[in-house]
DNA sequence: CAAAGCATGTAAGCAGTTACATGATTGT
DNA sequence: ACAATCATGTAACTGCTTACATGCTTTG
């Protein structure tokens, strides 16, 4: 899965510039990848190189000229292959699972800052996708399977969002009670290292 | 988030060689890295070189000599600052949701076969994660906290995969329940091309 | 006798990131 | 006056992947 086949699957719904569909990248809540130039502006290059894809470039006054990008009958082809091909996985990457992980070398603060710290970035975080889904930017539905779908993959994103923050709490909430129970300060050390050589 | 940081994290709790680092990834659930040769053994190179890490050299009979990892004081160090630093959210990186956002341009029966794809892909990895779980490799326990943690992140790891079902037995009922509706088959068209020009 | 495990490493390459480079227009 | 939006592109870099390279030992 690469970006190559989310930018075919938007100019399957319409043409579209580089930079128009960097925005759409950067404002989906769905699409992991960034939007950045180097990204969208080489893989159009690439596409166009191939035949996925066509190029009509539009002059305008005073601002540079717009390459709006249409997608090619082969390009289409290309789209409908990989749709019919066996999906992947899920890949994700947290940051904080890893972390997690090593926490027991942090002291019962240290290690509540960090729950703490992570789910103000989940809230955050989740504050912010709420806005942008009512905001709504303009969406494919070319069919009501489509637009539902768009709804459906959205929604789905947040959900993603709140039960990790909801297991941030779950957390939080063990850490309260195993300290409430046994409230000293405890820092672990590994057993092969000498203790109080380093202390941060 | 590196994997540097990970393999310093397992270094934290003993001395380890690249191959067992190695295996740790490619066993566990919950760390993203595949666990490759030049991931692990590059990454100890530097991390030695930086004075991260020790390295003791054991020589084997017929085998090639185990290089056997220690972590410094200095490596705990970027470690504990690492912990310490504010984590970021997690990077979900969905193929399925890729796809999913252009299958209108599939018909009825291509959906549902890209559906059924994805929940076995998912079933058969959801069992092989719980065998996993059951067999049960090493895992760091130093503290009640973190052995603890460690059964928290698997158990979280394996809940995301079973969402992930529960959400695509929902969309499958959806559809199931859209077609009895209008049975028709209907494949739809990108609006600016000629219909009737490629046909898969 | 083949496959899996032990044990190290290198080469080539892909995907994605940040930052650089340019420059007019519109909104606060 | 400053920031954001429109609009294109390039350079340098990081992180990770697959495949290559070697070769002995244990298990099925």
């Amino acid at each position: 899965m690469s970006i190559r086949h989310a930018i075919l699957g938007f100019l399957s719904w319409k043409p579209l510039t580089g930079y128009e569909l960097k925005k759409r990248f950067s404002d989906a809540l769905s699409f992991h990848w960034s939007g950045n130039n180097n990204q969208v502006y080489g893989t159009l290059l690439a596409l166009h190189r191939e035949g996925a894809v066509t190029v009509e470039v539009i002059a305008q006054e005073k601002l540079p000229a717009r390459k709006v990008y249409t997608i090619t009958e082969s390009g289409l082809g290309e789209l409908q292959t990989w749709l019919a091909s066996e999906p992947e996985l899920p890949v994700v990457k947290s940051d904080f699972a890893s972390r997690l992980a090593w926490a027991g070398l942090l002291g019962e603060g240290e290690y509540r800052k960090m729950l703490d710290s992570y789910a103000e970035l989940l809230d955050a975080h989740i504050l912010m996708c709420g806005e942008r889904l009512k905001r709504g930017s303009e969406k494919p539905d070319r069919s009501e399977r489509e637009a539902g779908l768009w709804y459906a993959i959205e929604e789905h994103t947040l959900a993603l969002y709140r039960a990790e923050r909801a297991w941030v709490g779950e957390l939080t909430d063990t850490a309260r009670a195993g300290s409430d129970a046994s409230p000293e300060f405890r820092r672990t050390w590994p057993e092969h290292l000498e203790k109080g050589g380093f202390q941060p």
